[in-house]
DNA sequence: ATGGATTTGTCCGTATGTATA
DNA sequence: CTATACATACGGACAAATCCA
Protein backbone atom coordinates (compact mmCIF):
# COMPACT_ATOMS: atom_id res chain seq x y z
CA UNK A 1 0.00 0.00 0.00
CA UNK A 2 2.50 2.73 -0.63
CA UNK A 3 2.17 5.09 -3.61
CA UNK A 4 4.32 8.32 -4.45
CA UNK A 5 3.28 11.50 -5.97
CA UNK A 6 5.71 12.93 -7.78
CA UNK A 7 5.39 11.38 -10.52
CA UNK A 8 2.13 11.74 -12.32
CA UNK A 9 2.85 10.36 -15.60
CA UNK A 10 -0.47 10.75 -16.83
CA UNK A 11 -2.56 8.30 -13.96
CA UNK A 12 -4.06 10.27 -11.48
CA UNK A 13 -2.92 10.31 -7.90
CA UNK A 14 -6.55 9.04 -6.63
CA UNK A 15 -6.69 6.13 -9.33
CA UNK A 16 -2.74 4.97 -8.06
CA UNK A 17 -4.39 5.39 -4.25
CA UNK A 18 -7.91 3.43 -4.96
CA UNK A 19 -5.76 0.63 -7.51
CA UNK A 20 -3.40 0.32 -4.33
CA UNK A 21 -5.90 -0.01 -1.37
CA UNK A 22 -7.87 -2.55 -4.38
CA UNK A 23 -4.71 -4.44 -4.77
CA UNK A 24 -4.48 -5.37 -0.80
CA UNK A 25 -8.27 -6.09 -0.67
CA UNK A 26 -8.09 -8.42 -3.82
CA UNK A 27 -4.95 -9.99 -2.90
CA UNK A 28 -5.86 -11.05 0.62
CA UNK A 29 -3.87 -8.72 2.93
CA UNK A 30 -7.71 -6.88 3.74
CA UNK A 31 -9.78 -9.45 4.60
CA UNK A 32 -14.01 -8.75 4.29
CA UNK A 33 -15.56 -6.95 6.99
CA UNK A 34 -12.08 -5.15 8.26
CA UNK A 35 -12.24 -1.76 8.75
CA UNK A 36 -9.48 0.33 6.59
CA UNK A 37 -7.43 2.66 8.13
CA UNK A 38 -8.85 6.39 8.94
CA UNK A 39 -9.72 8.65 6.14
CA UNK A 40 -6.40 10.82 7.84
CA UNK A 41 -4.14 7.73 8.23
CA UNK A 42 -4.41 6.63 4.64
CA UNK A 43 -3.87 10.59 3.34
CA UNK A 44 -0.49 10.15 5.57
CA UNK A 45 0.63 6.84 4.25
CA UNK A 46 0.30 7.85 0.40
CA UNK A 47 1.05 11.56 1.08
CA UNK A 48 -1.87 12.44 0.16
CA UNK A 49 -4.65 15.07 1.05
CA UNK A 50 -7.82 13.70 2.83
CA UNK A 51 -9.79 14.64 -0.06
CA UNK A 52 -7.43 13.04 -2.86
CA UNK A 53 -8.01 9.81 -0.42
CA UNK A 54 -11.85 10.08 -0.18
CA UNK A 55 -12.04 10.60 -4.30
CA UNK A 56 -10.13 7.02 -4.10
CA UNK A 57 -12.68 5.97 -1.65
CA UNK A 58 -15.49 6.62 -3.31
CA UNK A 59 -13.96 4.88 -6.79
CA UNK A 60 -13.80 2.17 -4.33
CA UNK A 61 -17.42 2.02 -3.02
CA UNK A 62 -18.66 3.06 -6.17
CA UNK A 63 -17.20 -0.72 -7.25
CA UNK A 64 -18.77 -2.27 -4.18
CA UNK A 65 -15.06 -2.91 -3.18
CA UNK A 66 -15.69 -0.98 0.18
CA UNK A 67 -18.22 1.09 1.97
CA UNK A 68 -18.01 3.94 4.45
CA UNK A 69 -20.48 4.53 7.07
CA UNK A 70 -20.13 8.04 9.09
CA UNK A 71 -18.87 7.86 11.86
CA UNK A 72 -17.79 4.60 12.27
CA UNK A 73 -15.27 3.95 9.77
CA UNK A 74 -14.43 2.62 5.63
CA UNK A 75 -15.05 -1.14 5.80
CA UNK A 76 -14.01 -4.12 3.21
CA UNK A 77 -17.21 -5.41 1.36
CA UNK A 78 -16.16 -7.88 -1.54
CA UNK A 79 -14.28 -10.68 -1.32
CA UNK A 80 -10.90 -11.69 -3.15
CA UNK A 81 -10.02 -12.68 -6.50
CA UNK A 82 -11.06 -15.74 -8.37
CA UNK A 83 -8.62 -18.77 -9.53
CA UNK A 84 -8.98 -19.97 -12.94
CA UNK A 85 -6.76 -22.60 -13.25
CA UNK A 86 -5.13 -23.65 -16.35
CA UNK A 87 -3.39 -26.67 -17.73
CA UNK A 88 -3.60 -29.24 -20.23
CA UNK A 89 -7.64 -30.53 -19.69
CA UNK A 90 -8.58 -26.35 -19.11
CA UNK A 91 -12.76 -26.19 -18.02
CA UNK A 92 -14.06 -22.64 -17.58
CA UNK A 93 -16.71 -23.94 -15.32
CA UNK A 94 -15.13 -26.93 -13.48
CA UNK A 95 -12.29 -24.45 -12.92
CA UNK A 96 -14.31 -22.19 -10.71
CA UNK A 97 -16.89 -24.23 -9.34
CA UNK A 98 -17.06 -23.81 -5.78
CA UNK A 99 -15.85 -20.44 -6.00
CA UNK A 100 -18.67 -19.07 -6.47
CA UNK A 101 -22.38 -19.46 -5.96
CA UNK A 102 -23.11 -18.77 -9.59
CA UNK A 103 -21.71 -18.74 -12.60
CA UNK A 104 -23.80 -17.17 -15.87
CA UNK A 105 -22.51 -17.59 -18.90
CA UNK A 106 -24.49 -15.04 -21.79
CA UNK A 107 -24.05 -15.24 -25.45
CA UNK A 108 -24.07 -11.98 -26.59
CA UNK A 109 -23.92 -12.50 -30.45
CA UNK A 110 -22.59 -14.53 -33.00
CA UNK A 111 -21.71 -14.35 -36.27
CA UNK A 112 -20.02 -16.47 -39.48
CA UNK A 113 -17.57 -15.00 -41.01
CA UNK A 114 -14.18 -15.52 -43.01
CA UNK A 115 -10.44 -16.00 -40.71
CA UNK A 116 -8.20 -13.36 -40.79
CA UNK A 117 -4.34 -14.29 -41.35
CA UNK A 118 -4.14 -14.95 -37.18
CA UNK A 119 -7.64 -17.27 -36.48
CA UNK A 120 -6.43 -18.91 -39.58
CA UNK A 121 -2.99 -19.64 -38.28
CA UNK A 122 -4.53 -20.36 -34.72
CA UNK A 123 -6.78 -22.84 -36.30
CA UNK A 124 -4.89 -24.50 -38.63
CA UNK A 125 -7.43 -23.57 -41.70
CA UNK A 126 -6.51 -21.62 -44.90
CA UNK A 127 -6.60 -18.05 -44.54
CA UNK A 128 -10.38 -16.64 -45.26
CA UNK A 129 -11.61 -19.81 -44.37
CA UNK A 130 -15.50 -19.99 -43.39
CA UNK A 131 -15.40 -20.03 -39.10
CA UNK A 132 -18.35 -18.88 -36.57
CA UNK A 133 -17.72 -16.53 -34.56
CA UNK A 134 -19.48 -15.68 -30.86
CA UNK A 135 -19.13 -13.11 -28.18
CA UNK A 136 -19.85 -14.01 -24.39
CA UNK A 137 -19.70 -12.39 -21.52
CA UNK A 138 -19.38 -14.63 -17.70
CA UNK A 139 -21.26 -13.55 -14.89
CA UNK A 140 -20.11 -15.05 -10.65
CA UNK A 141 -22.16 -14.07 -8.29
CA UNK A 142 -23.51 -11.12 -10.19
CA UNK A 143 -19.95 -9.78 -10.97
CA UNK A 144 -18.85 -10.18 -14.44
CA UNK A 145 -15.42 -11.76 -14.38
CA UNK A 146 -14.97 -12.94 -18.34
CA UNK A 147 -15.56 -11.37 -21.68
CA UNK A 148 -14.75 -13.58 -24.55
CA UNK A 149 -14.62 -13.92 -27.92
CA UNK A 150 -14.65 -17.46 -29.67
CA UNK A 151 -13.69 -18.48 -33.08
CA UNK A 152 -14.05 -22.46 -34.06
CA UNK A 153 -14.15 -23.97 -37.44
CA UNK A 154 -17.45 -23.33 -39.55
CA UNK A 155 -17.59 -26.40 -41.40
CA UNK A 156 -16.90 -28.57 -37.82
CA UNK A 157 -19.31 -26.65 -35.60
CA UNK A 158 -21.97 -25.25 -38.02
CA UNK A 159 -24.35 -24.17 -35.61
CA UNK A 160 -21.81 -23.44 -32.59
CA UNK A 161 -23.59 -20.37 -31.93
CA UNK A 162 -27.38 -21.59 -31.64
CA UNK A 163 -26.02 -24.72 -29.15
CA UNK A 164 -24.24 -22.41 -26.86
CA UNK A 165 -26.85 -20.00 -26.28
CA UNK A 166 -28.88 -22.53 -24.99
CA UNK A 167 -26.09 -24.74 -23.20
CA UNK A 168 -23.92 -22.09 -21.69
CA UNK A 169 -21.62 -24.13 -21.33
CA UNK A 170 -18.24 -25.35 -23.81
CA UNK A 171 -17.70 -28.58 -22.89
CA UNK A 172 -21.56 -29.10 -23.17
CA UNK A 173 -21.90 -27.92 -26.79
CA UNK A 174 -18.24 -30.00 -27.69
CA UNK A 175 -19.81 -32.94 -26.55
CA UNK A 176 -23.38 -32.46 -28.15
CA UNK A 177 -20.79 -32.62 -31.65
CA UNK A 178 -19.41 -36.00 -30.06
CA UNK A 179 -16.34 -34.32 -29.15
CA UNK A 180 -16.18 -36.22 -25.49
CA UNK A 181 -12.69 -34.84 -24.47
CA UNK A 182 -10.61 -31.97 -25.67
CA UNK A 183 -7.22 -30.48 -24.29
CA UNK A 184 -5.76 -27.09 -24.04
CA UNK A 185 -2.80 -27.03 -27.31
CA UNK A 186 -1.26 -23.59 -25.74
CA UNK A 187 -2.45 -20.41 -23.82
CA UNK A 188 -0.75 -16.83 -24.52
CA UNK A 189 -1.21 -14.53 -21.42
CA UNK A 190 -0.38 -10.67 -21.60
CA UNK A 191 -2.05 -7.81 -20.05
CA UNK A 192 -3.57 -4.31 -20.99
CA UNK A 193 -6.20 -1.60 -19.97
CA UNK A 194 -9.50 -2.34 -21.24
CA UNK A 195 -11.16 -0.41 -23.60
CA UNK A 196 -14.39 1.49 -23.52
CA UNK A 197 -16.58 -1.81 -24.63
CA UNK A 198 -15.30 -4.04 -22.33
CA UNK A 199 -15.42 -1.05 -19.59
CA UNK A 200 -19.25 -1.00 -19.78
CA UNK A 201 -19.68 -4.85 -20.21
CA UNK A 202 -17.28 -5.84 -17.64
CA UNK A 203 -18.60 -2.98 -15.09
CA UNK A 204 -15.16 -1.39 -14.33
CA UNK A 205 -13.72 1.72 -13.55
CA UNK A 206 -12.21 2.91 -16.84
CA UNK A 207 -8.08 2.34 -16.91
CA UNK A 208 -9.35 -1.01 -15.30
CA UNK A 209 -6.61 -3.13 -16.06
CA UNK A 210 -7.42 -6.68 -17.82
CA UNK A 211 -5.88 -9.70 -18.20
CA UNK A 212 -5.98 -11.31 -21.67
CA UNK A 213 -5.73 -14.90 -22.94
CA UNK A 214 -5.73 -16.42 -26.31
CA UNK A 215 -6.13 -19.70 -25.91
CA UNK A 216 -6.24 -23.00 -28.76
CA UNK A 217 -8.33 -26.19 -27.55
CA UNK A 218 -7.04 -29.37 -29.65
CA UNK A 219 -9.70 -32.22 -30.13
CA UNK A 220 -8.12 -35.74 -28.98
CA UNK A 221 -6.31 -36.21 -32.36
CA UNK A 222 -4.75 -32.83 -32.19
CA UNK A 223 -7.03 -31.29 -34.66
CA UNK A 224 -7.59 -26.91 -33.76
CA UNK A 225 -11.16 -27.00 -32.80
CA UNK A 226 -11.50 -23.22 -31.17
CA UNK A 227 -9.86 -20.28 -30.66
CA UNK A 228 -10.54 -18.06 -27.50
CA UNK A 229 -9.66 -14.46 -26.96
CA UNK A 230 -10.56 -14.54 -23.07
CA UNK A 231 -10.77 -10.78 -20.94
CA UNK A 232 -10.51 -11.05 -17.71
CA UNK A 233 -10.87 -8.12 -14.81
CA UNK A 234 -7.26 -8.29 -13.09
CA UNK A 235 -8.80 -7.10 -10.16
CA UNK A 236 -11.24 -9.76 -10.05
CA UNK A 237 -9.58 -12.50 -11.77
CA UNK A 238 -6.03 -14.54 -11.40
CA UNK A 239 -4.46 -17.29 -13.70
CA UNK A 240 -3.13 -20.45 -12.21
CA UNK A 241 -1.06 -22.67 -14.42
CA UNK B 1 -6.42 1.63 -31.98
CA UNK B 2 -9.12 3.17 -30.27
CA UNK B 3 -9.93 5.13 -27.89
CA UNK B 4 -12.78 7.66 -26.81
CA UNK B 5 -12.08 10.70 -24.56
CA UNK B 6 -15.60 10.84 -22.74
CA UNK B 7 -14.66 9.44 -19.72
CA UNK B 8 -11.54 9.92 -18.43
CA UNK B 9 -11.50 7.69 -15.19
CA UNK B 10 -8.29 9.59 -13.94
CA UNK B 11 -6.05 8.45 -16.59
CA UNK B 12 -5.01 11.28 -18.84
CA UNK B 13 -6.22 11.03 -23.02
CA UNK B 14 -2.47 11.22 -23.68
CA UNK B 15 -1.09 8.63 -21.64
CA UNK B 16 -4.69 6.27 -23.13
CA UNK B 17 -3.03 7.42 -26.85
CA UNK B 18 0.24 6.27 -25.79
CA UNK B 19 -0.76 3.10 -24.53
CA UNK B 20 -3.11 2.12 -27.30
CA UNK B 21 -0.23 3.01 -30.00
CA UNK B 22 2.22 1.01 -28.01
CA UNK B 23 -0.43 -1.76 -28.15
CA UNK B 24 -0.05 -1.97 -31.50
CA UNK B 25 3.54 -1.88 -31.94
CA UNK B 26 4.28 -4.42 -29.19
CA UNK B 27 1.13 -6.51 -30.44
CA UNK B 28 2.85 -7.11 -33.78
CA UNK B 29 0.28 -4.99 -35.74
CA UNK B 30 2.94 -2.51 -36.78
CA UNK B 31 6.12 -4.08 -37.12
CA UNK B 32 9.65 -2.14 -36.56
CA UNK B 33 10.36 -0.03 -39.09
CA UNK B 34 6.28 1.31 -40.32
CA UNK B 35 5.49 4.44 -40.54
CA UNK B 36 3.11 5.71 -38.47
CA UNK B 37 0.27 7.68 -39.54
CA UNK B 38 0.38 11.57 -39.71
CA UNK B 39 -0.28 13.38 -36.38
CA UNK B 40 -3.13 14.99 -38.11
CA UNK B 41 -4.33 11.78 -39.01
CA UNK B 42 -3.42 10.43 -35.31
CA UNK B 43 -5.76 13.45 -33.80
CA UNK B 44 -8.83 12.43 -36.01
CA UNK B 45 -8.84 8.28 -35.36
CA UNK B 46 -8.71 9.57 -31.90
CA UNK B 47 -10.83 12.16 -31.36
CA UNK B 48 -8.51 14.23 -29.87
CA UNK B 49 -6.10 17.86 -30.77
CA UNK B 50 -2.90 17.37 -32.56
CA UNK B 51 -1.56 18.63 -29.59
CA UNK B 52 -2.69 15.92 -27.48
CA UNK B 53 -1.28 13.40 -29.97
CA UNK B 54 2.36 15.07 -29.62
CA UNK B 55 1.99 14.52 -26.11
CA UNK B 56 1.50 10.73 -26.53
CA UNK B 57 4.28 10.15 -29.55
CA UNK B 58 7.13 12.59 -27.47
CA UNK B 59 6.19 9.87 -24.50
CA UNK B 60 6.87 6.92 -26.58
CA UNK B 61 9.97 7.97 -28.11
CA UNK B 62 11.20 9.01 -24.82
CA UNK B 63 11.15 5.10 -24.31
CA UNK B 64 12.31 4.30 -27.27
CA UNK B 65 9.71 2.71 -29.03
CA UNK B 66 9.07 5.72 -31.86
CA UNK B 67 11.24 7.84 -33.18
CA UNK B 68 10.30 10.84 -35.31
CA UNK B 69 12.10 12.32 -37.98
CA UNK B 70 11.65 16.00 -39.56
CA UNK B 71 9.33 16.43 -42.73
CA UNK B 72 9.57 12.17 -43.26
CA UNK B 73 7.02 11.24 -40.21
CA UNK B 74 7.67 8.75 -37.51
CA UNK B 75 8.07 5.10 -37.47
CA UNK B 76 8.92 2.38 -35.24
CA UNK B 77 11.67 1.51 -33.84
CA UNK B 78 11.42 -1.01 -31.55
CA UNK B 79 10.47 -4.73 -31.83
CA UNK B 80 7.45 -6.84 -30.33
CA UNK B 81 6.88 -8.55 -27.33
CA UNK B 82 9.12 -11.39 -25.99
CA UNK B 83 7.52 -14.39 -25.31
CA UNK B 84 7.99 -16.13 -22.06
CA UNK B 85 7.28 -20.28 -22.08
CA UNK B 86 6.13 -21.49 -19.04
CA UNK B 87 5.50 -25.40 -18.43
CA UNK B 88 6.13 -27.91 -16.05
CA UNK B 89 9.71 -27.28 -17.18
CA UNK B 90 10.50 -23.85 -16.83
CA UNK B 91 13.39 -22.46 -16.89
CA UNK B 92 13.80 -18.49 -17.67
CA UNK B 93 16.94 -18.38 -19.76
CA UNK B 94 16.24 -21.30 -22.21
CA UNK B 95 12.93 -20.02 -22.95
CA UNK B 96 13.73 -16.80 -24.15
CA UNK B 97 16.94 -17.95 -26.15
CA UNK B 98 16.54 -16.59 -29.71
CA UNK B 99 14.65 -14.01 -28.91
CA UNK B 100 16.91 -11.73 -27.72
CA UNK B 101 20.85 -11.13 -28.70
CA UNK B 102 21.94 -10.24 -24.83
CA UNK B 103 20.45 -11.30 -21.84
CA UNK B 104 21.46 -10.62 -18.46
CA UNK B 105 20.34 -11.28 -15.24
CA UNK B 106 21.32 -8.71 -12.18
CA UNK B 107 21.57 -9.63 -8.81
CA UNK B 108 20.21 -6.45 -6.74
CA UNK B 109 20.51 -7.45 -3.11
CA UNK B 110 20.55 -10.18 -0.76
CA UNK B 111 19.14 -11.00 2.75
CA UNK B 112 18.42 -13.80 5.29
CA UNK B 113 14.91 -13.70 6.75
CA UNK B 114 12.12 -15.44 8.20
CA UNK B 115 9.28 -16.54 6.21
CA UNK B 116 6.10 -14.83 6.29
CA UNK B 117 2.80 -16.64 6.09
CA UNK B 118 3.13 -16.60 2.53
CA UNK B 119 6.33 -17.39 1.79
CA UNK B 120 5.76 -20.77 4.28
CA UNK B 121 3.26 -21.68 2.68
CA UNK B 122 5.00 -21.77 -0.55
CA UNK B 123 7.35 -23.27 0.44
CA UNK B 124 6.33 -26.04 3.01
CA UNK B 125 8.10 -24.45 5.79
CA UNK B 126 7.16 -23.67 9.39
CA UNK B 127 6.09 -19.82 9.44
CA UNK B 128 9.33 -18.36 10.35
CA UNK B 129 11.80 -21.00 8.99
CA UNK B 130 14.67 -19.24 8.20
CA UNK B 131 15.29 -18.17 4.20
CA UNK B 132 17.38 -16.66 1.44
CA UNK B 133 15.86 -13.95 -0.27
CA UNK B 134 17.14 -12.52 -3.80
CA UNK B 135 15.89 -9.20 -5.67
CA UNK B 136 17.00 -9.22 -9.31
CA UNK B 137 16.54 -7.91 -13.04
CA UNK B 138 16.86 -9.07 -15.92
CA UNK B 139 17.48 -7.29 -19.03
CA UNK B 140 17.31 -8.57 -22.92
CA UNK B 141 19.24 -6.76 -25.45
CA UNK B 142 19.43 -3.60 -22.76
CA UNK B 143 15.90 -3.36 -21.98
CA UNK B 144 14.81 -4.24 -18.28
CA UNK B 145 12.23 -7.35 -19.08
CA UNK B 146 11.96 -9.01 -15.87
CA UNK B 147 12.01 -7.59 -12.25
CA UNK B 148 12.22 -10.60 -9.47
CA UNK B 149 12.28 -11.66 -5.88
CA UNK B 150 13.01 -14.94 -4.74
CA UNK B 151 12.73 -16.54 -1.46
CA UNK B 152 14.46 -20.36 -1.13
CA UNK B 153 14.81 -22.52 2.23
CA UNK B 154 18.30 -21.35 4.02
CA UNK B 155 18.71 -25.06 5.42
CA UNK B 156 18.96 -26.46 1.17
CA UNK B 157 20.81 -23.43 -0.41
CA UNK B 158 22.97 -21.04 2.67
CA UNK B 159 24.62 -19.18 0.39
CA UNK B 160 22.60 -18.68 -2.78
CA UNK B 161 23.06 -15.15 -2.83
CA UNK B 162 26.64 -15.75 -3.74
CA UNK B 163 26.15 -18.04 -6.53
CA UNK B 164 23.60 -16.45 -8.51
CA UNK B 165 25.86 -13.12 -8.17
CA UNK B 166 28.14 -15.48 -10.06
CA UNK B 167 26.54 -17.68 -12.25
CA UNK B 168 23.60 -15.52 -13.19
CA UNK B 169 21.42 -18.47 -14.20
CA UNK B 170 18.88 -20.31 -11.51
CA UNK B 171 19.25 -23.26 -12.93
CA UNK B 172 23.04 -23.31 -13.52
CA UNK B 173 23.02 -22.28 -9.16
CA UNK B 174 20.70 -25.41 -8.57
CA UNK B 175 23.29 -28.09 -10.18
CA UNK B 176 25.75 -26.66 -8.25
CA UNK B 177 24.09 -28.15 -5.28
CA UNK B 178 23.25 -31.26 -7.05
CA UNK B 179 19.79 -30.10 -8.35
CA UNK B 180 20.27 -31.61 -11.88
CA UNK B 181 16.50 -31.13 -12.35
CA UNK B 182 13.50 -29.47 -11.42
CA UNK B 183 10.21 -28.43 -12.00
CA UNK B 184 7.38 -26.09 -12.13
CA UNK B 185 4.70 -26.79 -9.46
CA UNK B 186 2.58 -23.92 -9.93
CA UNK B 187 2.56 -20.64 -12.03
CA UNK B 188 0.05 -17.25 -10.01
CA UNK B 189 -0.77 -14.76 -12.92
CA UNK B 190 -1.69 -11.09 -12.01
CA UNK B 191 -2.03 -7.90 -13.47
CA UNK B 192 -1.58 -4.59 -12.05
CA UNK B 193 0.13 -0.95 -11.95
CA UNK B 194 3.86 -1.05 -11.36
CA UNK B 195 4.66 1.08 -8.11
CA UNK B 196 7.75 3.83 -8.32
CA UNK B 197 10.97 1.57 -7.35
CA UNK B 198 9.71 -0.72 -10.20
CA UNK B 199 8.75 1.78 -12.45
CA UNK B 200 12.23 3.45 -12.07
CA UNK B 201 14.08 -0.10 -12.41
CA UNK B 202 12.27 -1.77 -15.44
CA UNK B 203 12.70 2.21 -16.97
CA UNK B 204 8.76 1.82 -18.01
CA UNK B 205 6.31 5.52 -17.81
CA UNK B 206 4.80 5.56 -14.49
CA UNK B 207 1.45 4.03 -14.75
CA UNK B 208 2.67 0.91 -16.83
CA UNK B 209 1.21 -2.64 -16.29
CA UNK B 210 2.72 -5.61 -14.68
CA UNK B 211 2.28 -9.16 -15.66
CA UNK B 212 2.64 -10.37 -11.94
CA UNK B 213 3.87 -14.62 -11.59
CA UNK B 214 3.98 -16.30 -8.61
CA UNK B 215 5.59 -19.21 -9.08
CA UNK B 216 7.01 -22.17 -7.19
CA UNK B 217 9.97 -24.93 -8.04
CA UNK B 218 9.79 -28.41 -6.54
CA UNK B 219 13.17 -31.01 -6.96
CA UNK B 220 12.49 -34.14 -8.47
CA UNK B 221 11.63 -36.04 -4.70
CA UNK B 222 8.97 -32.70 -4.88
CA UNK B 223 10.01 -31.25 -2.28
CA UNK B 224 9.78 -27.02 -2.73
CA UNK B 225 13.44 -25.13 -3.83
CA UNK B 226 12.24 -21.93 -4.57
CA UNK B 227 9.58 -19.40 -4.81
CA UNK B 228 9.92 -16.63 -7.16
CA UNK B 229 7.51 -13.28 -7.20
CA UNK B 230 8.13 -12.54 -10.67
CA UNK B 231 7.08 -8.84 -12.27
CA UNK B 232 7.15 -8.16 -16.02
CA UNK B 233 6.27 -5.18 -18.25
CA UNK B 234 3.49 -6.17 -20.00
CA UNK B 235 4.28 -4.06 -22.85
CA UNK B 236 7.80 -6.29 -23.62
CA UNK B 237 6.54 -9.94 -22.20
CA UNK B 238 3.74 -12.48 -22.65
CA UNK B 239 3.67 -15.61 -20.62
CA UNK B 240 2.94 -18.75 -22.87
CA UNK B 241 1.59 -21.67 -21.08
C1' DA C 1 -27.77 10.62 30.11
C1' DT C 2 -23.76 13.78 28.92
C1' DG C 3 -19.41 15.36 27.09
C1' DG C 4 -15.58 14.69 24.45
C1' DA C 5 -12.96 12.19 21.09
C1' DT C 6 -13.12 9.98 16.72
C1' DT C 7 -14.48 9.49 12.05
C1' DT C 8 -16.96 10.39 7.83
C1' DG C 9 -19.55 14.06 5.04
C1' DT C 10 -19.85 18.76 3.04
C1' DC C 11 -18.57 23.38 2.12
C1' DC C 12 -15.42 27.08 0.95
C1' DG C 13 -11.28 28.63 -1.79
C1' DT C 14 -6.60 28.29 -4.49
C1' DA C 15 -2.98 26.45 -7.54
C1' DT C 16 -1.61 23.39 -11.15
C1' DG C 17 -2.32 19.95 -14.98
C1' DT C 18 -4.91 18.52 -19.04
C1' DA C 19 -7.19 19.36 -23.48
C1' DT C 20 -9.16 22.17 -26.88
C1' DA C 21 -9.24 26.13 -30.07
C1' DC D 1 2.22 31.49 -28.50
C1' DT D 2 -2.28 32.85 -26.19
C1' DA D 3 -6.84 32.01 -24.15
C1' DT D 4 -10.41 29.10 -22.16
C1' DA D 5 -12.74 25.21 -19.76
C1' DC D 6 -12.44 21.48 -16.90
C1' DA D 7 -10.06 17.93 -13.90
C1' DT D 8 -6.82 17.24 -10.30
C1' DA D 9 -4.80 18.13 -5.77
C1' DC D 10 -4.37 20.68 -1.68
C1' DG D 11 -5.75 23.32 2.56
C1' DG D 12 -8.87 24.67 6.15
C1' DA D 13 -13.38 24.77 8.63
C1' DC D 14 -17.32 22.75 10.33
C1' DA D 15 -21.47 19.56 10.47
C1' DA D 16 -23.24 14.83 11.40
C1' DA D 17 -22.89 10.23 13.11
C1' DT D 18 -20.74 7.01 16.26
C1' DC D 19 -18.41 5.39 20.31
C1' DC D 20 -16.95 5.31 25.05
C1' DA D 21 -15.71 6.83 29.68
Amino acid sequence: MTVSKDVSGGVALWRRIADAIRLDIVGGKLASGDRLPTEALLAERFSANRHTVRRALAVLAEEGVVGAEQGRGTFVRSARRLSYPIGRRTRFREGLRGQAASLVSQSLSHRIENATAAVAAALGLKPGAKVVRTEGLSIADGRPISRSTTWLPYRLFPDFAERIAQLQSTTAVFASYGIDDYARASTRISARHADVEETKLLGLAPGAILLVSEAVDVDSAAIPISYALSRFPAERMELVV
